[in-house]
DNA sequence: ATAGGGTTAG
Protein backbone atom coordinates (compact mmCIF):
# COMPACT_ATOMS: atom_id res chain seq x y z
CA UNK A 1 0.00 0.00 0.00
CA UNK A 2 1.14 3.86 -1.23
CA UNK A 3 1.80 5.60 2.45
CA UNK A 4 1.08 9.23 1.94
CA UNK A 5 3.72 11.70 2.13
CA UNK A 6 5.44 12.43 5.14
CA UNK A 7 5.01 15.81 6.89
CA UNK A 8 7.58 16.84 9.32
CA UNK A 9 8.34 19.33 12.02
CA UNK A 10 6.19 17.49 14.44
CA UNK A 11 6.56 16.39 17.69
CA UNK A 12 5.07 13.51 17.98
CA UNK A 13 6.54 12.19 14.65
CA UNK A 14 8.87 10.05 16.97
CA UNK A 15 6.08 8.53 18.22
CA UNK A 16 5.97 4.89 16.70
CA UNK A 17 9.93 4.70 16.28
CA UNK A 18 10.09 5.70 20.08
CA UNK A 19 7.67 3.03 20.84
CA UNK A 20 9.64 0.50 19.24
CA UNK A 21 13.34 1.25 19.74
CA UNK A 22 13.25 1.80 23.76
CA UNK A 23 15.34 0.23 26.10
CA UNK A 24 14.00 -1.20 29.00
CA UNK A 25 10.70 -1.56 31.13
CA UNK A 26 11.15 -2.54 34.72
CA UNK A 27 8.07 -2.94 37.10
CA UNK A 28 6.64 -0.79 39.30
CA UNK A 29 7.55 -0.98 43.20
CA UNK A 30 4.47 -3.14 44.86
CA UNK A 31 2.23 -1.26 46.73
CA UNK A 32 -0.13 -3.21 48.64
CA UNK A 33 -3.53 -2.62 47.94
CA UNK A 34 -5.67 -0.29 49.99
CA UNK A 35 -8.18 -1.82 51.67
CA UNK A 36 -11.75 -0.34 53.47
CA UNK A 37 -13.14 -1.71 56.33
CA UNK A 38 -16.16 -4.28 55.40
CA UNK A 39 -19.88 -2.48 55.99
CA UNK A 40 -21.83 -3.96 58.47
CA UNK A 41 -25.30 -2.73 57.69
CA UNK A 42 -28.49 -5.14 58.31
CA UNK A 43 -29.29 -6.69 54.69
CA UNK A 44 -32.97 -8.27 55.62
CA UNK A 45 -34.56 -4.79 54.24
CA UNK A 46 -33.52 -5.89 50.46
CA UNK A 47 -33.29 -9.62 50.13
CA UNK A 48 -36.75 -10.35 49.90
CA UNK A 49 -37.27 -8.29 47.08
CA UNK A 50 -34.00 -9.74 45.20
CA UNK A 51 -35.69 -12.91 45.53
CA UNK A 52 -39.24 -12.06 44.82
CA UNK A 53 -37.65 -10.70 41.45
CA UNK A 54 -35.67 -13.65 40.79
CA UNK A 55 -39.17 -15.83 41.71
CA UNK A 56 -40.64 -13.75 39.33
CA UNK A 57 -38.52 -14.67 36.61
CA UNK A 58 -38.63 -18.09 36.96
CA UNK A 59 -42.15 -17.90 35.79
CA UNK A 60 -43.57 -19.11 38.77
CA UNK A 61 -47.27 -20.84 38.36
CA UNK A 62 -48.26 -19.43 41.92
CA UNK A 63 -50.19 -16.54 42.52
CA UNK A 64 -48.67 -13.33 43.74
CA UNK A 65 -49.76 -14.20 47.15
CA UNK A 66 -48.43 -17.49 46.96
CA UNK A 67 -44.61 -16.18 45.31
CA UNK A 68 -44.45 -13.88 48.51
CA UNK A 69 -44.52 -16.46 51.24
CA UNK A 70 -42.24 -18.10 48.75
CA UNK A 71 -40.17 -15.72 49.26
CA UNK A 72 -40.16 -15.12 52.67
CA UNK A 73 -39.69 -19.31 53.22
CA UNK A 74 -36.74 -19.06 51.10
CA UNK A 75 -35.20 -16.13 52.94
CA UNK A 76 -35.93 -17.99 56.76
CA UNK A 77 -35.32 -21.44 55.87
CA UNK A 78 -33.05 -22.19 53.24
CA UNK A 79 -29.53 -20.27 53.13
CA UNK A 80 -28.21 -19.17 50.38
CA UNK A 81 -26.34 -21.17 47.83
CA UNK A 82 -22.74 -19.67 45.91
CA UNK A 83 -24.86 -20.42 42.94
CA UNK A 84 -27.64 -18.36 43.92
CA UNK A 85 -25.45 -15.68 44.87
CA UNK A 86 -24.53 -15.27 41.69
CA UNK A 87 -27.81 -14.77 40.09
CA UNK A 88 -28.69 -12.62 42.99
CA UNK A 89 -25.61 -10.62 42.00
CA UNK A 90 -26.48 -10.14 38.48
CA UNK A 91 -30.33 -9.04 39.46
CA UNK A 92 -28.84 -6.42 41.97
CA UNK A 93 -28.98 -3.26 40.04
CA UNK A 94 -27.41 -1.11 43.19
CA UNK A 95 -23.49 -1.51 43.59
CA UNK A 96 -23.86 -0.52 46.64
CA UNK A 97 -26.90 -3.43 47.99
CA UNK A 98 -24.66 -5.92 45.44
CA UNK A 99 -21.28 -5.51 47.49
CA UNK A 100 -23.28 -5.66 51.11
CA UNK A 101 -25.09 -8.81 49.41
CA UNK A 102 -22.06 -9.99 48.73
CA UNK A 103 -19.45 -9.91 51.92
CA UNK A 104 -22.70 -11.05 54.02
CA UNK A 105 -25.21 -13.71 51.91
CA UNK A 106 -26.44 -15.04 54.68
CA UNK A 107 -27.37 -12.44 57.52
CA UNK A 108 -30.01 -14.30 58.89
CA UNK A 109 -28.67 -16.83 59.98
CA UNK A 110 -27.97 -17.19 63.92
CA UNK A 111 -25.35 -20.06 64.05
CA UNK A 112 -21.88 -19.07 63.57
CA UNK A 113 -21.07 -18.70 60.01
CA UNK A 114 -19.55 -21.32 58.38
CA UNK A 115 -17.01 -19.54 55.60
CA UNK A 116 -18.92 -19.39 52.41
CA UNK A 117 -17.57 -20.99 49.48
CA UNK A 118 -18.07 -18.38 46.84
CA UNK A 119 -17.78 -19.53 43.29
CA UNK A 120 -15.46 -17.75 40.70
CA UNK A 121 -18.46 -16.26 39.27
CA UNK A 122 -19.59 -14.09 41.87
CA UNK A 123 -16.38 -13.02 42.41
CA UNK A 124 -16.23 -11.91 38.25
CA UNK A 125 -19.76 -10.35 38.88
CA UNK A 126 -19.11 -7.96 41.92
CA UNK A 127 -16.07 -6.88 40.44
CA UNK A 128 -17.45 -5.69 37.19
CA UNK A 129 -20.54 -4.17 38.91
CA UNK A 130 -17.81 -2.49 41.91
CA UNK A 131 -15.31 -1.45 38.90
CA UNK A 132 -18.09 0.14 36.74
CA UNK A 133 -19.64 2.18 39.82
CA UNK A 134 -16.05 3.42 40.50
CA UNK A 135 -16.06 2.26 43.88
CA UNK A 136 -12.68 0.94 43.59
CA UNK A 137 -11.96 0.52 47.62
CA UNK A 138 -14.80 -2.18 47.73
CA UNK A 139 -13.08 -3.52 44.43
CA UNK A 140 -10.18 -3.99 46.17
CA UNK A 141 -11.19 -5.50 49.07
CA UNK A 142 -12.77 -8.36 46.73
CA UNK A 143 -10.19 -8.53 45.48
CA UNK A 144 -7.60 -8.45 48.46
CA UNK A 145 -10.55 -11.93 49.60
CA UNK A 146 -10.18 -12.87 45.89
CA UNK A 147 -6.60 -13.91 46.68
CA UNK A 148 -6.94 -15.65 49.73
CA UNK A 149 -9.06 -18.46 47.76
CA UNK A 150 -7.26 -21.67 47.45
CA UNK A 151 -9.67 -23.98 45.68
CA UNK A 152 -9.30 -22.09 42.44
CA UNK A 153 -6.99 -19.47 40.23
CA UNK A 154 -8.85 -16.15 39.00
CA UNK A 155 -8.68 -16.03 35.00
CA UNK A 156 -6.89 -13.31 33.53
CA UNK A 157 -9.80 -11.54 31.98
CA UNK A 158 -10.74 -10.48 35.46
CA UNK A 159 -7.72 -8.25 35.79
CA UNK A 160 -7.88 -7.27 32.47
CA UNK A 161 -11.43 -5.42 33.44
CA UNK A 162 -9.51 -3.91 36.93
CA UNK A 163 -7.03 -2.43 34.71
CA UNK A 164 -9.66 -1.12 32.05
CA UNK A 165 -11.84 0.19 35.12
CA UNK A 166 -8.40 2.18 36.40
CA UNK A 167 -7.95 3.53 32.84
CA UNK A 168 -11.22 4.85 32.02
CA UNK A 169 -11.09 6.86 36.00
CA UNK A 170 -7.64 7.94 34.50
CA UNK A 171 -5.67 6.19 37.44
CA UNK A 172 -2.77 4.73 35.51
CA UNK A 173 -0.54 4.31 38.46
CA UNK A 174 -3.90 1.88 40.17
CA UNK A 175 -4.02 0.51 36.43
CA UNK A 176 0.23 -0.69 36.71
CA UNK A 177 -0.37 -1.93 40.31
CA UNK A 178 -3.05 -4.35 39.30
CA UNK A 179 -0.95 -5.28 36.83
CA UNK A 180 1.81 -6.42 38.70
CA UNK A 181 0.09 -8.21 41.18
CA UNK A 182 -1.67 -10.68 38.63
CA UNK A 183 1.36 -13.11 39.94
CA UNK A 184 0.37 -13.01 43.12
CA UNK A 185 -3.33 -14.75 42.65
CA UNK A 186 -1.76 -17.58 41.09
CA UNK A 187 -2.53 -16.12 37.43
CA UNK A 188 -0.51 -16.09 34.30
CA UNK A 189 -0.11 -12.78 32.51
CA UNK A 190 -0.46 -12.95 28.95
CA UNK A 191 -0.34 -10.28 26.21
CA UNK A 192 -4.09 -9.32 27.44
CA UNK A 193 -3.41 -8.18 30.20
CA UNK A 194 -0.27 -6.22 29.14
CA UNK A 195 -2.94 -4.54 26.19
CA UNK A 196 -5.06 -3.89 28.63
CA UNK A 197 -2.47 -2.07 30.54
CA UNK A 198 -1.57 -0.66 27.34
CA UNK A 199 -5.37 0.82 26.68
CA UNK A 200 -5.78 2.08 30.16
CA UNK A 201 -2.07 3.76 29.61
CA UNK A 202 -4.07 4.99 26.54
CA UNK A 203 -6.78 6.31 27.94
CA UNK A 204 -5.17 8.37 30.60
CA UNK A 205 -2.47 9.71 27.66
CA UNK A 206 0.31 7.99 29.22
CA UNK A 207 2.36 7.89 25.51
CA UNK A 208 5.80 7.49 27.16
CA UNK A 209 4.47 4.47 29.96
CA UNK A 210 3.10 3.02 26.82
CA UNK A 211 6.17 2.89 25.00
CA UNK A 212 7.80 1.39 28.56
CA UNK A 213 4.73 -1.55 28.60
CA UNK A 214 5.43 -2.13 24.78
CA UNK A 215 9.03 -2.89 24.91
CA UNK A 216 8.90 -5.04 27.66
CA UNK A 217 5.46 -7.01 26.72
CA UNK A 218 7.61 -9.65 24.93
CA UNK A 219 8.10 -11.17 28.63
CA UNK A 220 4.17 -11.94 28.37
CA UNK A 221 3.78 -12.81 24.72
CA UNK A 222 4.27 -11.18 21.33
CA UNK A 223 2.26 -9.08 20.63
CA UNK A 224 -1.26 -9.57 19.06
CA UNK A 225 -3.54 -7.34 16.42
CA UNK A 226 -5.08 -5.80 19.45
CA UNK A 227 -1.77 -4.42 20.66
CA UNK A 228 -0.88 -3.42 17.22
CA UNK A 229 -4.54 -1.29 17.53
CA UNK A 230 -4.08 0.55 20.40
CA UNK A 231 -0.29 1.41 19.38
CA UNK A 232 -2.30 2.99 15.73
CA UNK A 233 -5.15 4.58 18.36
CA UNK A 234 -3.10 6.47 20.55
CA UNK A 235 -0.71 7.60 17.27
CA UNK A 236 -3.94 8.63 16.14
CA UNK A 237 -4.59 10.54 19.08
CA UNK A 238 -1.67 12.32 18.71
CA UNK A 239 -2.05 13.89 15.26
CA UNK A 240 0.16 11.75 14.12
CA UNK A 241 -0.44 9.61 11.28
CA UNK A 242 2.89 8.93 9.96
CA UNK A 243 3.51 7.28 13.44
CA UNK A 244 -0.25 5.03 12.78
CA UNK A 245 1.09 4.17 8.86
CA UNK A 246 4.74 3.03 10.85
CA UNK A 247 2.72 1.14 13.21
CA UNK A 248 0.29 -0.54 10.71
CA UNK A 249 3.71 -1.52 8.55
CA UNK A 250 5.55 -2.84 11.03
CA UNK A 251 2.67 -4.91 12.57
CA UNK A 252 2.59 -6.28 8.87
CA UNK A 253 6.43 -6.74 8.90
CA UNK A 254 6.46 -8.72 12.32
CA UNK A 255 3.94 -11.24 10.27
CA UNK A 256 0.64 -10.07 12.37
CA UNK A 257 -2.19 -9.27 9.94
CA UNK A 258 -4.14 -5.99 10.74
CA UNK A 259 -8.08 -6.75 10.91
CA UNK A 260 -11.60 -5.18 10.63
CA UNK A 261 -10.55 -2.96 13.63
CA UNK A 262 -6.89 -2.13 12.36
CA UNK A 263 -8.98 -0.57 9.33
CA UNK A 264 -11.35 1.17 11.76
CA UNK A 265 -8.82 2.42 13.70
CA UNK A 266 -6.88 4.14 10.72
CA UNK A 267 -10.38 5.56 8.73
CA UNK A 268 -11.19 6.91 12.21
CA UNK A 269 -7.30 8.70 12.42
CA UNK A 270 -7.65 9.74 8.72
CA UNK A 271 -11.38 11.26 9.50
CA UNK A 272 -10.12 12.85 12.86
CA UNK A 273 -7.60 14.65 11.02
CA UNK A 274 -10.02 15.66 8.02
CA UNK A 275 -7.99 13.07 5.44
CA UNK A 276 -11.05 12.12 4.15
CA UNK A 277 -9.95 11.40 0.61
CA UNK A 278 -7.11 8.86 2.34
CA UNK A 279 -9.96 7.47 4.22
CA UNK A 280 -12.28 6.53 1.67
CA UNK A 281 -9.23 5.35 -0.03
CA UNK A 282 -8.26 2.92 2.85
CA UNK A 283 -11.92 1.79 3.17
CA UNK A 284 -11.29 0.59 -0.97
CA UNK A 285 -7.85 -0.66 -0.09
CA UNK A 286 -9.05 -2.80 2.89
CA UNK A 287 -11.56 -4.61 0.10
CA UNK A 288 -9.04 -4.64 -2.59
CA UNK A 289 -5.86 -5.95 -1.09
CA UNK A 290 -7.22 -7.24 2.25
CA UNK A 291 -10.38 -8.65 1.42
CA UNK A 292 -11.99 -7.53 4.53
CA UNK A 293 -15.16 -5.95 4.18
CA UNK A 294 -16.19 -2.64 5.84
CA UNK A 295 -18.60 -2.84 8.88
CA UNK A 296 -21.04 0.00 10.32
CA UNK A 297 -19.05 1.40 12.65
CA UNK A 298 -16.19 2.25 9.97
CA UNK A 299 -19.18 3.44 7.90
CA UNK A 300 -20.14 5.81 10.41
CA UNK A 301 -16.57 7.37 10.92
CA UNK A 302 -16.61 8.15 6.96
CA UNK A 303 -20.13 9.67 7.27
CA UNK A 304 -19.21 11.34 10.30
CA UNK A 305 -16.28 12.64 8.48
CA UNK A 306 -17.65 13.69 5.71
CA UNK A 307 -20.63 15.73 7.45
CA UNK A 308 -17.56 17.44 9.24
CA UNK A 309 -16.36 19.13 5.67
CA UNK A 310 -19.94 19.25 4.78
CA UNK A 311 -19.98 16.65 2.35
CA UNK A 312 -23.58 15.23 3.14
CA UNK A 313 -23.95 14.28 -0.32
CA UNK A 314 -21.20 11.64 -0.35
CA UNK A 315 -21.82 11.33 3.20
CA UNK A 316 -25.64 10.02 1.84
CA UNK A 317 -24.03 7.98 -0.86
CA UNK A 318 -21.98 5.95 1.40
CA UNK A 319 -25.39 4.98 3.74
CA UNK A 320 -26.58 3.77 0.48
CA UNK A 321 -23.19 2.07 -0.45
CA UNK A 322 -24.00 0.04 2.91
CA UNK A 323 -27.49 -0.67 1.64
CA UNK A 324 -25.90 -2.33 -1.66
CA UNK A 325 -23.03 -4.11 0.46
CA UNK A 326 -25.56 -5.72 3.57
CA UNK A 327 -24.06 -4.03 5.82
CA UNK A 328 -27.55 -3.23 8.59
CA UNK A 329 -27.90 0.45 9.04
CA UNK A 330 -28.13 0.88 12.99
CA UNK A 331 -29.21 4.49 15.04
CA UNK A 332 -25.42 5.87 14.84
CA UNK A 333 -25.76 6.38 11.11
CA UNK A 334 -28.68 8.10 11.05
CA UNK A 335 -28.01 9.67 14.10
CA UNK A 336 -25.07 11.14 12.31
CA UNK A 337 -26.59 12.33 9.00
CA UNK A 338 -29.78 13.96 11.34
CA UNK A 339 -27.17 15.78 13.31
CA UNK A 340 -25.61 16.85 9.84
CA UNK A 341 -28.84 17.76 8.39
CA UNK A 342 -29.92 20.36 11.24
CA UNK A 343 -26.56 21.93 10.89
CA UNK A 344 -26.73 22.42 7.14
CA UNK A 345 -29.99 24.02 7.52
CA UNK A 346 -31.86 21.29 6.04
CA UNK A 347 -34.09 19.72 8.62
CA UNK A 348 -37.12 19.58 6.80
CA UNK A 349 -35.55 16.62 5.34
CA UNK A 350 -35.13 14.77 8.62
CA UNK A 351 -38.82 13.21 8.83
CA UNK A 352 -37.69 11.52 6.28
CA UNK A 353 -35.10 9.73 7.62
CA UNK A 354 -37.40 9.06 10.59
CA UNK A 355 -39.35 7.11 8.41
CA UNK A 356 -36.55 5.68 7.03
CA UNK A 357 -35.47 4.33 10.24
CA UNK A 358 -38.84 3.04 10.47
CA UNK A 359 -39.19 1.03 7.51
CA UNK A 360 -36.06 -0.15 8.52
CA UNK A 361 -36.95 -1.36 12.16
CA UNK A 362 -34.39 1.06 13.55
CA UNK A 363 -36.01 2.98 16.50
CA UNK A 364 -34.56 5.94 17.01
CA UNK A 365 -32.57 5.53 20.90
CA UNK A 366 -31.21 8.32 23.09
CA UNK A 367 -28.42 9.31 20.67
CA UNK A 368 -30.79 9.96 17.67
CA UNK A 369 -33.06 12.45 19.81
CA UNK A 370 -30.19 14.25 21.61
CA UNK A 371 -29.15 15.07 17.95
CA UNK A 372 -32.49 16.40 17.00
CA UNK A 373 -32.93 17.98 20.73
CA UNK A 374 -29.81 19.86 20.15
CA UNK A 375 -30.88 20.59 16.34
CA UNK A 376 -33.65 22.36 17.97
CA UNK A 377 -31.89 24.06 20.17
CA UNK A 378 -29.11 25.41 17.87
CA UNK A 379 -32.79 27.40 16.03
CA UNK A 380 -33.78 28.48 19.16
CA UNK A 381 -36.55 26.16 19.35
CA UNK A 382 -36.95 24.90 22.49
CA UNK A 383 -40.82 24.12 22.22
CA UNK A 384 -39.79 21.55 19.87
CA UNK A 385 -36.83 20.56 22.23
CA UNK A 386 -38.81 20.12 25.76
CA UNK A 387 -41.35 18.25 23.29
CA UNK A 388 -39.10 16.07 22.10
CA UNK A 389 -37.84 15.28 25.57
CA UNK A 390 -41.21 14.19 27.00
CA UNK A 391 -41.47 11.79 23.71
CA UNK A 392 -39.05 10.03 24.26
CA UNK A 393 -39.70 9.91 28.25
CA UNK A 394 -43.01 8.51 26.62
CA UNK A 395 -41.76 6.34 24.11
CA UNK A 396 -39.42 4.41 27.05
CA UNK A 397 -36.55 5.91 25.51
CA UNK A 398 -34.63 7.31 28.81
CA UNK A 399 -32.80 10.72 28.23
CA UNK A 400 -29.68 11.00 29.78
CA UNK A 401 -27.45 13.93 31.26
CA UNK A 402 -26.86 15.62 27.81
CA UNK A 403 -30.42 15.41 26.54
CA UNK A 404 -31.20 17.54 29.87
CA UNK A 405 -27.63 19.76 29.52
CA UNK A 406 -28.57 20.02 26.14
CA UNK A 407 -31.98 21.43 26.30
CA UNK A 408 -30.45 23.34 30.33
CA UNK A 409 -27.99 25.51 27.29
CA UNK A 410 -30.73 26.19 24.98
CA UNK A 411 -32.87 27.91 27.57
CA UNK A 412 -29.78 29.72 29.35
CA UNK A 413 -29.48 30.65 25.61
CA UNK A 414 -32.41 32.41 25.53
CA UNK A 415 -32.49 33.85 28.33
CA UNK A 416 -34.99 32.06 30.42
CA UNK A 417 -32.47 31.56 33.51
CA UNK A 418 -35.33 30.69 35.51
CA UNK A 419 -36.51 27.71 33.66
CA UNK A 420 -33.08 26.45 32.93
CA UNK A 421 -32.97 26.03 36.48
CA UNK A 422 -36.07 24.59 37.36
CA UNK A 423 -35.21 21.82 35.03
CA UNK A 424 -32.10 21.03 36.40
CA UNK A 425 -34.11 21.20 39.75
CA UNK A 426 -36.31 18.48 38.06
CA UNK A 427 -33.53 15.96 36.94
CA UNK A 428 -33.34 14.10 39.92
CA UNK A 429 -37.02 13.36 39.66
CA UNK A 430 -36.91 12.50 36.13
CA UNK A 431 -34.15 9.68 36.97
CA UNK A 432 -30.99 11.54 35.80
CA UNK A 433 -29.27 13.82 38.58
CA UNK A 434 -27.16 16.78 36.85
CA UNK A 435 -23.65 16.22 36.55
CA UNK A 436 -20.77 18.53 36.66
CA UNK A 437 -21.58 20.07 33.49
CA UNK A 438 -25.23 20.43 34.14
CA UNK A 439 -24.25 22.82 36.44
CA UNK A 440 -21.47 24.47 34.98
CA UNK A 441 -23.70 25.16 32.25
CA UNK A 442 -26.64 26.90 34.16
CA UNK A 443 -23.75 29.06 36.26
CA UNK A 444 -22.22 30.03 33.48
CA UNK A 445 -25.84 30.94 32.06
CA UNK A 446 -26.80 32.65 35.17
CA UNK A 447 -23.27 35.08 35.17
CA UNK A 448 -23.61 35.57 31.31
CA UNK A 449 -27.34 37.16 32.34
CA UNK A 450 -26.05 38.86 35.16
CA UNK A 451 -28.12 37.06 37.51
CA UNK A 452 -25.52 37.17 40.07
CA UNK A 453 -27.67 35.87 43.05
CA UNK A 454 -29.05 32.85 41.81
CA UNK A 455 -25.45 32.39 40.04
CA UNK A 456 -24.28 32.90 43.82
CA UNK A 457 -26.47 30.35 45.22
CA UNK A 458 -26.23 27.26 42.57
CA UNK A 459 -22.46 28.22 42.63
CA UNK A 460 -23.14 26.97 47.07
CA UNK A 461 -25.12 24.15 45.45
CA UNK A 462 -23.06 22.43 43.16
CA UNK A 463 -19.89 22.84 45.73
CA UNK A 464 -21.85 21.53 47.96
CA UNK A 465 -22.42 18.63 45.70
CA UNK A 466 -18.77 17.79 45.18
CA UNK A 467 -18.83 19.50 41.67
CA UNK A 468 -16.25 22.83 40.62
CA UNK A 469 -17.05 25.25 38.02
CA UNK A 470 -14.44 26.15 35.86
CA UNK A 471 -11.95 28.84 37.27
CA UNK A 472 -12.64 31.49 34.41
CA UNK A 473 -16.23 31.01 35.08
CA UNK A 474 -15.53 31.58 38.64
CA UNK A 475 -13.51 34.94 37.95
CA UNK A 476 -15.63 36.36 35.90
CA UNK A 477 -18.19 36.21 38.86
CA UNK A 478 -15.92 37.37 40.98
CA UNK A 479 -14.83 40.14 38.52
CA UNK A 480 -18.48 41.18 38.19
CA UNK A 481 -19.24 41.49 42.01
CA UNK A 482 -15.97 43.86 42.30
CA UNK A 483 -17.09 46.14 40.04
CA UNK A 484 -20.84 46.54 41.37
CA UNK A 485 -18.86 46.28 45.17
CA UNK A 486 -21.17 43.61 45.86
CA UNK A 487 -19.34 42.84 49.60
CA UNK A 488 -22.06 40.94 50.66
CA UNK A 489 -22.54 38.24 47.54
CA UNK A 490 -18.76 38.32 46.98
CA UNK A 491 -18.62 37.24 50.52
CA UNK A 492 -20.73 34.25 50.03
CA UNK A 493 -18.67 33.58 46.58
CA UNK A 494 -15.45 33.18 48.73
CA UNK A 495 -17.39 31.11 51.30
CA UNK A 496 -18.28 28.88 49.11
CA UNK A 497 -15.10 28.50 47.11
CA UNK A 498 -13.36 28.06 50.30
CA UNK A 499 -15.49 25.10 51.50
CA UNK A 500 -14.77 23.80 48.09
CA UNK A 501 -11.19 24.31 48.07
CA UNK A 502 -12.05 25.92 44.43
CA UNK A 503 -9.77 29.22 45.51
CA UNK A 504 -7.30 29.32 42.65
CA UNK A 505 -3.79 31.78 43.34
CA UNK A 506 -5.52 33.58 40.21
CA UNK A 507 -9.37 34.40 42.28
CA UNK A 508 -7.36 35.07 45.21
CA UNK A 509 -5.60 37.94 43.33
CA UNK A 510 -8.37 39.50 41.68
CA UNK A 511 -10.07 39.74 45.87
CA UNK A 512 -7.06 40.85 46.51
CA UNK A 513 -6.64 43.58 44.02
CA UNK A 514 -10.05 45.02 44.64
CA UNK A 515 -9.40 44.74 48.18
CA UNK A 516 -6.45 46.56 48.33
CA UNK A 517 -7.84 49.11 45.75
CA UNK A 518 -11.16 50.08 47.77
CA UNK A 519 -9.00 50.43 50.88
CA UNK A 520 -6.97 52.79 49.16
CA UNK A 521 -9.72 54.83 47.91
CA UNK A 522 -10.62 55.00 51.16
CA UNK A 523 -7.64 55.72 52.39
CA UNK A 524 -7.16 58.76 50.14
CA UNK A 525 -10.71 59.81 50.78
CA UNK A 526 -9.72 59.98 54.54
CA UNK A 527 -6.44 62.11 53.40
CA UNK A 528 -8.62 64.40 51.26
CA UNK A 529 -11.38 65.10 54.38
CA UNK A 530 -8.58 65.60 56.61
CA UNK A 531 -6.33 67.48 54.27
CA UNK A 532 -9.52 69.61 53.35
C1' DA B 1 -15.33 -5.25 28.62
C1' DT B 2 -7.79 -6.99 25.93
C1' DA B 3 -8.64 -3.11 20.57
C1' DG B 4 -12.82 0.25 16.68
C1' DG B 5 -18.25 4.04 15.39
C1' DG B 6 -22.84 7.95 16.41
C1' DT B 7 -25.33 12.78 20.09
C1' DT B 8 -23.33 17.38 24.01
C1' DA B 9 -19.96 20.22 26.70
C1' DG B 10 -15.80 23.03 28.16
Amino acid sequence: MRKPPKTIGREETSFALSLIVSFGYSNGDSVPFQLSQPLTVPLRYFYPNSLCSQSMNDKSRHSTGQRKTNCIQMKTHKPISPFRLSSLLRLQKDPKLAFQLFLNPNPSSSKPPKPFRYSLLSYDLIISKLGRAKMFDEMEEILHQLKQETRFAPHEVIFCNVISFYGRARLPDRAFQVFDKIPSFRCKRTVKSANSLLDALLKCREFEKMAEVFVGIGNYGSPDACTFNILIHAACLCGDLDAAWDVFDEMQKRGVKPNVVTFGTMIYGLSLNFKLKEALRLKEDMVRVYMISPNASIYATLIKGLCGVGELNWAFKLKEEMVTNKVKLDSAIYSTLISALFKHGRKEEVSDILGEMEENGCKPDTVTYNAMINGHCQENDLESAQRLLDEMMAKGCKPDVISFNTIIRGLCKEGKWDKAKDLLEDMPRRGCPPDVVSYRILFDGLCEMLQLKEATSILDEMIFKGHVPRTESINKLVDRLCQGCNMELLWMVLKSLGRGNGMTVDTWARVVAFVCKEKLSEASNLIDSLIS
